[in-house]
DNA sequence: CTCTCCCGCCACCCG
DNA sequence: CGGGTGGCGGGAGAG
């Protein structure tokens, strides 16, 4: 069955319910009139209505005969529908009929994983809820996003295939896989085929090339950009503008367009498409302007482009005349474009300010160091070039870069390195590299150090003109100026916002709770990027991450937020370092929106800085490793699957659900866990507990209190970024639910024992907590310095979820330590929150681990878990135990 | 209200 | 000529 197929794919990357029935639907009303008349039958023709229509129909053209069926499905189908006749239908409609629904409806929500799928999911157990279900499962609009649905797309397949595999792309079976219709998808195929990630090769086939080419594409780019003299005309847009806007907002763009200008635009050699057409039509077709809105960013200094000069430039290239209408359309274009590179990381949404107000704006966090030549990213000084590192390093870590890829690219990576590197050789820099480990960091991280580091020109540039880059720089304090923050920054690149709240936050805490701000763990690592990520992804996610395992001791009262091992040092959170989040000032507006989107935070690679060693560990994650590798974004193909069981709906994306797959971090977790219960003793494993700041959503961060010390110790990679683990529990909750954690890297105290074969998410069933208590165990970012054996972290799990924490560093056991100097600038640590734009409560995790519960049934399993878990309350001492307890439940 | 951008009509083009 | 492509802009959801 088509469903079954769906199935399966959803689980790696689904659409949404609604979805299907859309696809089908859809495709059918466009393509097959008489589905149309079969929609026209039900009801009042609703827009949506359609969708759902459709869905039923293609779900159920077998099933038509059964008519009744269809008017059940409809109605659960369309939201709209009074909630009253809903539940009517509903409960005429049989049994049977329900429960098919029901399953259809488990597994779609993998993808879709909006909020309300989940609830939806939920519904089995309750049939009254289940009119309030479908109102919630009534697609948002956000849920039928061009981003989203790109998303999913690119979840499909791996950012970086192996050579040998060749992927064809069907765009009819994408389409109906993605259950919207073909032409969604040819506005995706068009931006990626502008960046070579696909290329079209027989009608309606395309074939999947991945990132690999993607720098070199890129590269390009931005000699045409040069060549164009983008930058050039960007800059004069802007001018013209500023001074128009004193003048007349009106007409400054056609104002704008230099006319100098013209006749280069004109010349514009399409990048890379030699068959870029003189067509009129092709000139104005999505690809080109696709890379051509690339060309804006990477010629760009501050990487920073507002549709409207985009916008501009375009209209002017195309010769178009400026009136408001085409430049309407041709926004409406770019976001369109914009959304797709977003899902590719390559930028990100921000608003720049200006005097009138803010101006809609993406910034470039893709890799950014292509620049001149091509080998220059190898030549850097960076220790490890991208592509060496892979040869180098192999699958395992073949793997993690395919996870972060799909954030950034290699050139990032280097950059980034790079730009570590910078900060390393600062002597003054707190932050060192580690040996044989290093991160690497992605995406807006990525960007955001090296705007850092570049300079303050680009900002001041911008604040010249009027042009305000506000996510990254929403906190004045955080940005650059400051050198402890820069050195974080550079360390690691949060999103700026993110990080300046969570110093705050900090700072704010210790007062508190009498913990030394400094002292405090940072938890800079938290940036979020919102918007890059799916919505609804974020949304429903819940992020536990999890330090190593072997740590999980949860300080006696996780709720309390004490961590007795946190005490340590200067900052260490005193021993309850316990942040209350309304500490933590509000995010701008801008900030938060961010949050809600991006999942993509920044993302955290460690790499080991041998080969050999990092052959080593990962050797065993390896075989699982690679095979996900390939799938790698998405992950979303077996391995993951498991993780994605676990991850779930919390994962909506791909990203994370890769990451929790990752067979490594279960591995590690196993080691952990002996680990923890051998030592039980509270150092190690103690978290300190963090309330959740506003923007979490109530979520709490526990930091483990005893961080590795290796941590700070490790000097020696290029990127001083420590990672840092952490847990991120609904505050609620903590005690009862179960807890994803992410996966961690052996953790340098607890002697791990061999490695325990990978084992997707690990599910532990914690005794204390009673059976419904789950520990999911995801990648884990932390790399031991010590340990040759790098984590090969997953990478995968990054994604957004990953909690980076550059800067802290956690000595041994005790907390955080606020110890090291430069870290007590920042005691922060950043923890990337997902938010989704519905809050993340102790409900929406529950779902998540429905949903994993489908997906994997064996591990997290039951169902029941969650009454469980809400029975219990956990007191903190519990909680150690838990932690034990959990531990052992692995085993 | 503005910002976004979904949706799908229908023209363009190719085989 | 039929069907794949995809430009285009109305209009509505979201904020």
């Amino acid at each position: 069955m088509e469903v079954n197929c769906l199935t399966l794919k959803d689980l790696i990357s689904r659409p949404p319910r609604l979805d299907f029935a859309t696809e089908d639907g859809e495709n059918a009303q466009k393509e097959n009139i008489f589905v149309d008349l079969s929609r026209m039958a039900p009801k009042t023709p609703i827009k949506n209505e359609p969708i759902d229509l459709s869905k039923q129909k293609i779900f159920t053209p077998e099933r038509n005969p059964i008519t009744p069926v269809k008017l059940v499905d409809r109605q659960q189908v369309e939201p709209w529908t009074p909630t009253a006749n809903l539940k009517i239908l509903i409960s005429a409609a049989s049994p049977d009929i329900r429960d098919r629904e029901k399953k259809k409806e488990l597994f779609r929500p993998i993808e879709n994983k909006d909020d309300v799928f989940t609830d939806s999911l939920q519904l089995d157990a309750v049939d009254d809820s289940a009119v309030d279900e479908f109102e919630k499962q009534r697609p948002s609009r956000k849920q039928k996003s061009l981003g989203l649905l790109c998303q999913k797309f690119l979840a499909r397949y791996p950012s970086y295939p192996l050579s040998t595999e060749k992927t064809t792309i069907s765009l009819d079976e994408v389409a109906v896989s993605l259950g919207v219709e073909r032409r969604r998808i040819y506005d995706i195929v068009n931006v990626l085929e502008s960046l070579h990630l696909v290329s079209r090769v027989a009608k309606n086939q395309y074939s999947w090339h991945g990132r690999h080419s993607l720098p070199k594409t890129l590269r390009n780019l931005q000699r045409l950009g040069e060549k164009q003299k983008y930058e050039e005309q960007m800059a004069h847009l802007q001018q013209k503008e500023l001074n128009l806007i004193d003048h007349k907002v009106g007409e400054r763009r056609r104002d704008g367009c230099p006319d100098s200008q013209d006749p280069q635009l004109l010349d514009f050699p399409e990048p890379d498409c030699p068959s870029s057409s003189a067509n009129s039509r092709k000139d104005k077709s999505l690809k080109i302007m696709s890379q051509k809105f690339v060309m804006l960013f990477l010629v760009s200094k501050t990487k920073i482009v507002t549709l409207d000069v985009a916008a501009k430039i375009l209209i002017e290239e195309s010769q178009d005349m400026p009136d408001h209408s085409k430049f309407k359309t041709k926004v409406r274009r770019l976001y369109d474009i914009a959304n797709v590179l977003t899902s590719l990381m390559l930028i990100k949404k921000v608003h720049v300010t200006e005097d009138r107000g803010r101006k809609p704006a993406f910034k470039w966090i893709g890799p950014v160091d292509f620049s001149s030549t091509d080998d220059d990213l190898v030549d850097v000084s960076t220790p490890v070039l991208p592509e060496l590192k892979k040869e180098i390093y192999g699958h395992v870590q073949f793997c993690a870069k395919q996870k972060l890829a799909r954030h950034s690219s290699f050139n990032s990576e280097q950059a980034s390195e790079r730009t570590q590197r910078k900060v390393n050789s600062e002597p003054s820099s707190p932050y060192r590299q580690k040996q044989g480990v290093y991160s690497l960091e992605i995406g807006s991280l990525a960007a955001v150090s090296r705007q850092k580091m570049e300079d303050n020109s680009e900002t001041v540039a911008f604040a010249s003109q009027n042009m305000m880059p506000l996510p990254s720089s929403l906190d004045p304090a955080a940005p650059l100026p400051s050198p402890s923050v820069d050195s974080e920054y550079r360390v690691s690149p949060l999103c700026h916002q993110v990080l300046s709240a969570a110093q705050t936050d900090l700072k704010a805490l210790p007062a508190q709770n009498g913990l030394n701000g400094q002292g405090g763990v940072s938890l800079a690592s938290m940036a979020l990027d919102v918007e890059h990520q799916p919505q609804a992804l974020a949304a429903a996610q819940p992020l536990l991450y999890v330090p190593p395992a072997p740590l999980f001791m949860l300080c006696g009262g996780l709720q309390e937020g004490l961590s007795p091992g946190s005490g340590s040092g200067s900052g260490s959170v005193g021993g309850g370092s316990k942040v209350t989040a309304a500490e933590q000032p509000p995010m701008p507006s801008a900030t938060k929106r961010q949050c809600r989107d991006h999942e993509d935070g920044p993302l955290s690679l460690v790499m080991p800085k041998k080969p050999s060693d990092s052959a080593d560990i990962a050797s065993p994650k390896t075989s699982e490793n690679r095979a996900s590798a390939p799938h790698e974004d998405t992950h979303m193909n077996g391995q993951l699957s498991a993780a994605k069981a676990v991850s779930g709906k919390a994962t909506t994306n791909g990203f994370v659900s890769s990451e929790w797959g990752n067979p490594c971090s279960n591995t590690e977790i196993e080691k952990p866990s002996e680990e923890n219960e051998s030592t039980k003793g509270p150092s190690p494993l103690q978290y300190l507990y963090v309330q959740p700041p506003a923007g979490l959503n109530g979520l709490s961060v526990l930091l483990p209190s005893s961080q590795s010390p290796h941590a700070v110790g490790l000097p020696v990679g290029p990127l001083p970024s420590l990672s840092i683990q952490y847990m991120v529990l609904p505050s609620p909750t903590l005690s009862g639910f179960p807890v994803l954690c992410s996966p961690t890297m052996p953790g340098p105290v607890s002697s791990a024992p061999s490695p325990l074969p990978n084992v997707g998410p690990v599910n532990f069933g914690l005794p204390g907590l009673g059976s419904t208590a789950h520990l999911l165990i995801g990648p884990a970012a932390m790399v031991n310095p010590k340990s040759s054996t790098l984590p090969s972290t997953d990478p995968q799990l990054q994604g957004p979820c990953s909690l980076h924490l550059s800067p802290v560093m956690s000595r041994s056991h005790g907390s955080i330590q606020p110890g090291s100097p430069a870290y007590g600038s920042l005691p922060a640590a950043t923890v990337k929150l997902q938010q989704s734009p519905v809050p993340v409560t102790p409900k929406s995790i529950r779902c998540t681990h429905q949903e994993m519960f489908f997906k994997t049934p064996g591990s997290l399993g039951d169902p029941v878990l969650r009454r469980k878990e809400r029975n219990q309350s956990r007191s903190s001492s519990s909680a150690q135990r838990r932690l034990e307890i959990s531990s052992g439940g692995t085993d």
